[in-house]
Order: C-alpha cells, then structure tokens, then sequence
DNA sequence: ATCGCTGCAAACGGTTTGCAGGACA
DNA sequence: TGTCCTGCAAACCGTTTGCAGCGAT
C-alpha cells in the first residue's frame, strides 16, 4: 500500500473532477489545464488550502500557474458548489473541497491556530428549523467555534495557577 | 418621545461606557475622549458598523478621528469583550457591541445583503456540548447561514418559473 | 513631567483588474 | 477561426505601522 500524504479517499479527486468537467461545459465554459489543475490541486489535498497554497503546490508539481487564474477558478469552483470559503481570521481566505451533502462545521483555537473538524447532524437539523422558521432558503453555512484548544487550555490554566501561587 | 434612529435600549450606551472606562483604568490605559467618542458611537447605534461608518458617524456628529484611532479602538474594545467582530464577506469587516452573555446569530442573504438576527437557546446549548466533548474552552462564535432571505427567494423562484414557461 | 495615544500618510498584503497573446471549442 | 482564458503586473482597498506632537495621568 502506499503511502499517502493527506485524507480523502482514494478516487474521490477523481470524481470531483469529473463533476467539474461536467458543471464547465454545461456552461460552456472552456475545460483548460490550468482550471483542471487548481481544481484537482484542492480535490487531492482535501483540506483547507488558501490561494498561495494552491500556487506553492502547483509550482511543486512542476505546473506553472498565475495567481490570478487561481482566484478566478476558485471562484468559479465555490459558484458550481463544489468548493466553499472559509475564513479563519487570518487575513486571507481558505478554500475547501465542498463534498456535497457532507457538512461539517470547525473548532478554531485562537492560541495556536489549530483547526479542529466535527460533524453532528443535530446541527444540520437545528440550522434547517432555523432556517425555515425566518423563511429563509440556506444555501451554505458557517458554524465556528474560536476559543482554547485543550493543550492551549491546560498551559493558560498552568499559568494562571503560577501567578496566583506567586 | 423623541424619534431615536436605531435599538438599544436607552441608557444602555451610557452603562456600556462605563465598563469600558472601567476596563481602560484597570489595566492602566488612558480614558481619551477618541476612545470614548468611538466606543459610545458603537454602543449607540447598536449595529454592524464598519470602521469606516464609525468614522463617517462621528464626522457628521463634529468630532474628527483617525481612521488608525478607530481600528485601534475597535481592537480594544474586542480584547476586552466589549464588542464582537463580523465578516460578512463584504470584504471589510465589521463590529458589533457584544452584550456580554446574549448570543445570538445571524441569516444573511446572498442577494440583497440583508443581515437578520436570531437568537435560539438550542444554539447555546448545541454548541456548548460540542464544544465539552472536544474538550475546547470557546469564548466566541460565528454562526452565520448564508441563502435567500423570503423576497429574494421568491423573486428567483419567479424568474425560473418565467424561464420554464418561455 | 512622563508616558503613550493620536493622526497623518505611507506601507502592507491579499485580491481584483487591464491587456496582449495563446489555448480551447 | 473566433472567443475568451491565461499570466503578468499594476491597481485596488481595507488594515496596519512609523513618527512627530499633544493629551491624559
């Protein structure tokens, strides 16, 4: 078996990518290797990747592409739904590979950065009843949760122990 | 009684002014009449205000600040839990005086930019327990679902319905 | 009187845009 | 072959920062 850097199954990139073909030329949009690309840079890594990421990646594997055609098909990736953005605070944007009907919703901790993924489907019910309470019709959302990560925790708590001892 | 433009509760600003001048003095910070000037701005409006509508408020009210004087204050104001910032994928951000414990969320539209507030204590709840079984000390949060508010919705359900009938 | 906040303007950095040339349909 | 996507670089814009001067403590 192989060893494989990062997480979504195997054969999903492949996929993705098929449905993003597809999304384009029923547009009638153009399916160049720049698009498929960036496209399958952000299927194959199945994390959160900002724009430079994707740049970095690309020019890794070799392929050379601008950053603006990035922006551009990553904007075109989010308006098929099959990305969506985040933002973390952290001045720019993260994009991720949107798996459809798979919500998930983030843990951020504001002490170490680290980003933490969980999925409840008691969110996906409350949002929906909340959403149809306001006669809204919900498209995306974004549930996240900035505080202390446990390890962050424990060491905040450490240190307020020690100022309190001194 | 006098016309007042927007929601808070009369007197609540000036409460809220007084934490925050508390706040400055227990961490020895000077109480200036921009810091004050840019937090009651805030408080009184009760609202989403970006930095620059704080700005612009207090132009029309006779006072000049620095926008730089703003964004600090702004900072200030969220390190001390007095007030909670939002990004509403406007490409700037924008703040909100934080009631301390009352949480609530928000719906906002894709199409018109409608920004409507909810507040369910299934949220709290929700979140809370996600939050313990991930062992995460959250401070804050960002629910925020993203869709057709009913006007929209329906005016898109319009147009599909002309483009079948065509 | 001292410390550090304010304000102006320039710097910064992520994102967008204009335009010449080349790739897809 | 025509359209429009790409890539470079400059423009853009919200936010941050450096520095001289004044205000709060």
């Amino acid at each position: 078996m192989k060893a494989v850097e990062t997480g979504p199954p195997l054969g999903c990139a492949a996929v993705m990518l098929g449905v993003f073909r597809a999304a384009l030329q029923e547009q009638h949009q153009p399916v160049t290797q720049q698009r498929e690309a960036i496209a399958q840079a952000l299927f194959e890594s199945g994390r959160h990747l900002s724009a430079e990421d994707i740049v970095e990646k690309l020019r890794e594997g070799g392929e050379s592409v601008g950053k603006a055609t990035v922006y551009r098909t990553l904007n075109l990736l989010v308006q098929v739904g099959l990305a969506v953005e985040h933002d973390f605070d952290e001045g720019f944007r993260r994009y991720e590979m949107s798996a459809g009907p798979s919500r998930h919703d983030h843990l951020i901790c504001t002490s170490c950065g680290v980003v933490v993924e969980f999925q409840r489907s008691e969110v996906d019910d409350l949002m929906g009843e909340i959403a149809e309470a306001h006669g809204f019709h919900v498209l995306t959302r974004q549930v996240k949760l900035y505080g202390l990560c446990p390890t962050c925790d424990e060491a905040a708590d450490a240190d307020l122990t020690r100022a309190g001892l001194r």
